[in-house]
DNA sequence: ACAAAAGTGTTCGTTCTACACCCATGT
DNA sequence: ACATGGGTGTAGAACGAACACTTTTGT
């Protein structure tokens, strides 16, 4: 039992995990194992512990319940609606996080029954105020992925230029012509030229991130 | 006296409030009248009550303790390291908020002995870790100045182009040739012009944010 | 052999940048 | 009268947008 001198709101964070396929774009979603809501899809999440930051316990949570332990992860809204949680006063941490969808097993562990992932416009009915945290995380990623080199994170080390403009145009909901497009991300010097296929056909020429970018924490942390 | 099944932590918000009086950035500090830090300076800010959210409490605290009730406040980061305030676990939500310097009288209520004005350039030390929460609100304001016509929130209903242009640099740290930057200003469409200084010389157009900008809300919350 | 996907250059319009002079006001 | 600050236009460079054809691979 822990007893304060004056009310405190349980505090947690829930998670955003957006995955690529090739083809679309999907968000990892956990079926919840207790009330309220048991049964029902959910943002991966919980609750803040006494020693961690709100980083720590997204991280810590998200492995607990599926496994993934993403790269990037970053913090983008308190919802803070005194209402949005039928137990108590609950305050959630928003993050979103860029995961390589094929990178890491889907695990179900502690009080997810299962943990899946969604293609983001079939999305099931969710918990609390988790589809509004999801748009919400959504125009965080269209706005942001202007600024820092994101879309990368989504992508296998090796990728083609079309798997590339797959990535902006599902974000951003525009399409761009193929050939200005690989203009100007081979200009803006994040790019490394793995293989080059040859002739012109079908065969894909295969990019990485440049290292100068990938280790420099500059591009990443604004 | 509150007693709870699990520990939570405090909660609490911080506002940087930014100022301009026509040449410098300025922020609004309390001289704190309590302890922890008593006597010391820090932001605007205090605990979160139970039936309000986030941005209500930042509101509240602010009009309490300085008189400042800004249109544009706005959440940008959990600060949550466990050791942050000395006395229990406090979990900070930090807002930045942009009013007219001129167009307030500065109250000291509430546990704050004193308000005042500080310019950006010239700070005090600060409480906790408040001189981090300024530094990170800059380069947000910095991010953020590029995708939404927050300068004017800093300016009189009407201004003159030198003292836009002003806004500009001191927030993004950079020079604009003034000729370019009213181009550019005035080619956007978020300005309408109020009344033009007829001939060429010391005497100042004056501007003020187009009316469509003003009440359209989509160009302020993205 | 046909359909689907990937590679490749050029032109044109727009935007950005750099730059110099004149006038009005206050001291 | 002089210093300060504010107004104004143009030319060249960089950037962004639009556009068609050829090759390869899989069915």
């Amino acid at each position: 039992m822990f007893i304060y001198k004056y009310p405190r709101p349980s505090v947690a964070t829930d998670s955003v995990v957006f995955g690529f396929d090739g083809r679309e774009l999907f968000v990892l979603l956990i079926e919840r194992g207790v009330e309220p809501f048991k049964g029902s899809w959910a943002l991966p999440g919980g609750f803040l512990k006494p020693d961690e930051t709100v980083e720590d316990c997204a991280r810590r949570e998200l492995e607990e319940e599926t496994g993934a332990r993403p790269e990037y992860l970053e913090q983008f809204h308190v919802f803070s609606k005194p209402s949005r949680d039928p137990r108590t006063r609950v305050l959630s941490v928003a993050f979103y996080a860029l995961v390589r969808k094929s990178e890491f097993r889907l695990i179900a562990g502690d009080d997810a029954a299962k943990a899946c992932w969604y293609s983001l416009d079939a999305l099931p009915p969710l918990a609390f105020d988790h589809a509004s945290i999801i748009e919400s995380a959504r125009r965080k990623l269209r706005e942001v992925i202007h600024t820092r080199p994101i879309a990368f994170k989504l992508l296998d080390k090796k990728f083609s230029m079309p798997e590339l403009q797959r990535v902006y145009e599902l974000i951003t909901g525009q399409s761009y012509d193929r050939r200005n497009f690989a203009r100007k991300m081979s200009s803006s010097g994040v790019l490394a030229c793995e293989e080059a296929a040859p002739g012109s056909g079908r065969q894909k020429t295969a990019y990485s991130l440049a290292k100068e970018v990938f280790d420099d924490d500059s591009f990443w942390n604004l």
